[in-house]
DNA sequence: CTGAAAGCGCTTACAG
DNA sequence: CTGAAAGCGCTTACAG
């Protein structure tokens, strides 16, 4: 099928190339009547305008990037980014923006596409995860000049736009009810280390243990998998101080965390309680189902997308604090065991 | 900062923009010393080919679209899509591919989303999931002349390449080691009914207990949810003559069978066996973990899209069968109970 | 309000 | 082997 171009709507409407342009991007030049007898040839012959052409002299290519930085495996099972993309979407595809994605192996994959995507024009912006302490990535963005919205902070992200939420916050929530519940020995099994959240609910977690005087408050770093959630939680739980609950740092490992209690004996809630960080529909696909720190994930997503435009517009690189996790109680969590 | 093109590639090398083209691109037209010398510039000064410019002069965007019709929530948790995604990303990355991604409400929106890509030259090819029986997509990528690889099959992919899987044989050898170990009422829990795979997983099913004579094997529809597969569960569990085996249809919904077989007190696989199709991580997350039906969903991916790119190339829109899953026992099956 | 024209940065026949 | 030029399909100043 051959495609339709400008010049064809403005052969059948009898006018030139540019008042077809001007009719369709809702620019003045043209009379209202022109403009209406112009859309409707438009919509008849089922116009798209050439992206390329478009791009090429507009130089905007209607499309943001969004890079990956986790294995096949483990991007898989973790729903926060399936969710987050999904909001993303939302919010590009109302205003016919398309999402370029690319997975990739380490932060300096993610900068070496960061500069083709500028060099090619590829994306007008792009949207930054995982933020790191002093992340490399920060500096590239801001010396290309690329939009961009990192999903993530306060801090770190230099003169780039971010959306971030206060962890130390939701932990604060999460560990008090666990001590209103008379729990004393909490775990928590941490993130990646290295990457920004994870040091910030580090940080509050030793906070709030000197601050209640939980002497026995610890946190054993992880990475995000099953895997070494559950490997974690068997090396805890074989402690002859075990402790009475473990708040995890993302679902998937929550979910292992509880297999693992399962598996040595351990009834959940009644020797052990489990708080998950990160409410996905994993928290509610087990049983017990799992307390959890959750928020609208795919809602961020389309906060962050929609921000991003902004700043592809031309408006300012403002930081924006979004709706913080708040915990939902369900079967995981009870009351400390008395022997304890 | 300025982006470099091929201008200034060529007033740095002292030789005409068509040389520098020839060059970068590897076509005859220009001595080896003086490909050499431009290839070096480029290098130096970090040139990328303006993409828009490209696509327009090429007619080639070297970008793939990919859609997926799932809510938020249910593709946040299916780790299927999200293997697939890295599988094809591996393939489109390594040959310089972008994948612009985009999640639709239906099948309607799917349509008209593939004729804009089209239109607009968005995208050189498109990846088709979720095939359905007398699918409506097919006959519109007919129309449009448009590159596409249906991942599903056999059969009602019309003219478009495709890649498929034997469900029937895999279904064959879940069902036969659940009678082997002395199973007799099994229930199927299956996707979505309309979906391409399931009715031939329902046909398969439904033929073996023909030819088993398990006349109890009933196949409960539901639709890949934890929420729908906990429901079928509970049904399938409460009934007089309760099945002592299930088989689901995908990972998410074993997992809420296991959690509701607990919630119901009976022991897997004591009392109840279950296996599920698909075996992501998610399957050895949970205790006991399960027996699943798996095959390599990133590889199933790379292999789509390097068969896309080749039909992008020019080359015939063939049907290709990939590796067919098999069976991974683990500790969710066992003998059948003996009273039963 | 409208038309003719330049230009975005490439690719690719077409001459030399 | 190399250069000059047309063209891809838009957008956007610039004249009328």
């Amino acid at each position: 099928m051959k495609r339709p171009t400008i010049a064809d709507i403005a052969r059948r409407a009898g006018v030139s190339k540019g008042a077809v342009s001007y009719a369709l991007n809702g620019q003045p030049g043209v009379s209202a009547a022109t403009r209406q007898r112009i859309i409707a040839i438009a919509e008849e012959i089922g116009f798209n305008p050439n992206s390329a052409a478009r791009a090429l002299s507009g130089a905007t290519s209607n499309a943001v990037g969004l890079t990956l930085c986790r294995p096949a495996r483990t991007l898989g099972i973790e729903p926060f980014f399936m969710e987050l993309i999904s909001g993303v979407e939302a919010e590009l595809s109302a205003r016919s923006y398309a999402l370029t994605l690319q997975v990739v192996a380490d932060p300096d994959a993610e900068i070496a596409v960061f500069r083709r995507w500028w060099g090619e024009r590829r994306v007008d912006g792009v949207l930054v995860c995982d933020l790191r302490v002093d992340d490399r990535r920060v500096p590239v963005l801001e010396q290309l000049q690329l939009p961009a919205m990192v999903i993530g902070g306060p801090g770190h992200t230099g003169a780039l736009a971010n959306l971030w939420v206060d962890d130390a916050a939701a932990l604060v929530e999460a560990v008090e009810y666990l001590v209103a519940l008379g729990h004393r020995r909490i775990a928590r099994v941490g993130g990646l280390p290295g990457l920004l959240h994870t040091e910030i609910r580090t940080r509050a977690f030793t906070d709030l243990r000197d601050r209640l005087g939980l002497s026995q408050a610890v946190t054993v770093p992880s990475d995000y998998t099953g895997e070494e959630g559950g490997r974690a939680t068997r090396r805890l739980l074989s402690s002859p101080d075990r402790p009475t609950a473990i708040l995890y740092d993302n679902d998937v490992m929550a979910v292992a965390g509880l297999a693992v209690a399962q598996e040595m004996g351990l009834a959940v809630p009644a020797d052990l309680s489990i708080v998950a960080w990160d409410d996905s529909a994993l928290c509610r696909l087990v049983h017990p189902a799992l307390t959890a720190l959750g928020r609208d994930i795919p809602a961020y997503g389309t906060h962050a997308a929609r921000r991003l435009l902004a700043v592809i517009a031309g408006g300012p690189a403002d930081g924006f604090q979004d709706q913080n996790a708040h915990l939902t109680p369900r079967g995981s969590t009870g009351p400390a065991p008395r022997d304890s």
